[in-house]
DNA sequence: TTGGAATGTCAACAAGGCTGACATAAACTC
DNA sequence: GAGTTTATGTCAGCCTTGTTGACATTCCAA
């Protein structure tokens, strides 16, 4: 395998297992830093992972019924009902009976949940204000690019519908 | 908050929340798909996520100390040795004392172990590759930029000495 | 020779995944 | 109108992988 070191040698080279490397490694230290600023504050409100993420996806789209949230969390109802079963009990998110469907919920937050997903939000854009910054548009584009391509085909589903909901 | 899907406009607004919550959720569903292949084949042989991440650094520097591996994987030695163990039981990982400090154990991947971690990485390697390339070369190297400036500083390290490492 | 470092191990606990089974209410279908 | 399907909730139990605390062993180094 050729040396990866030479200028000018990255278009030919950025598909080496060594390159590929890299970048699973990358990815895999950049979640943790990704985790790491909403897990401390988590910790202290004696939440953890899976309350943000429903906080952040209630508070994304707010209304939504428990299967779209589970649609797009890709876990158990009986997972996600534990969770958001302690967030209706303290208060930070509210779920109404649906109207259309009177089968259906639909989740809120609360002002008190849009309070803690607020935290929580302000320290992850934090950090990838700061990433974004340092590393400038086009880097940010490229990211977007290669995250987006690296979803399975269903998620990416997700994630350009959110694209087009805000335009 | 102004629109953002005018063309030239990206330059400007790459730093509005909304952008920044789309880049969460890029990572959110980009790092699902990153670890989905991997997962299965681990469940097909009985192991998790965290016996592939032992994996995974083994190969990647033969004859590591557990003390190091504690450190790149940022959990408590006795999760660690839990994975670890099992992994030793069923001959994929080799621990020899250390013959500078015979107090240290250097770990190394087995016949079996390689052909587990060639397994898992071979998966992982397939949707980074089609990533990348679906990407372009531009696009990966703002990729690894954005990540890189994304993580914890000391998790910086170790990725910067591990490049340095190839060279 | 003694203190501290590296490692291993036991026990107990928690979060958050999972499966399976079952209940209820509402909506849909024939 | 009866029967089926759908959306949701809930109980019980299991697994992985993280945690803390305590303690033993080995061995390097001052």
């Amino acid at each position: 395998m050729a040396e990866s070191s030479g200028p000018g040698s990255e278009n030919l080279l950025f598909l080496t297992d060594e390159q590929l490397r890299r970048g699973i490694e990358a990815m895999f230290f950049a979640y943790r830093g990704f985790t790491s600023d909403p897990d401390r504050i988590l910790g202290e409100h004696d939440y953890g992972r899976a309350h943000h993420r429903a906080l952040h996806f209630i508070n994304r789209t707010p209304g939504l019924t428990v299967n779209t949230l589970l649609d797009i969390l890709g876990v158990t109802k009986q997972s996600l009902n534990r969770v958001l079963r302690t967030l209706v009990d303290d208060g930070l998110v509210e779920s109404r009976v649906g109207t259309r469907d009177k089968r259906e919920r639909n989740l809120f937050l609360t002002e008190a949940g849009l309070r803690l997903e607020m935290e929580l939000s302000n320290a992850q854009r934090g950090r990838m204000r700061a990433a974004y910054r340092s590393a400038g548009p086009e880097a940010v584009q490229g990211f977007r690019q290669v995250l987006e391509a690296m979803m399975d085909p269903e998620l990416r589903r997700h994630f350009a519908s959110a694209r087009e909901e805000i335009q």
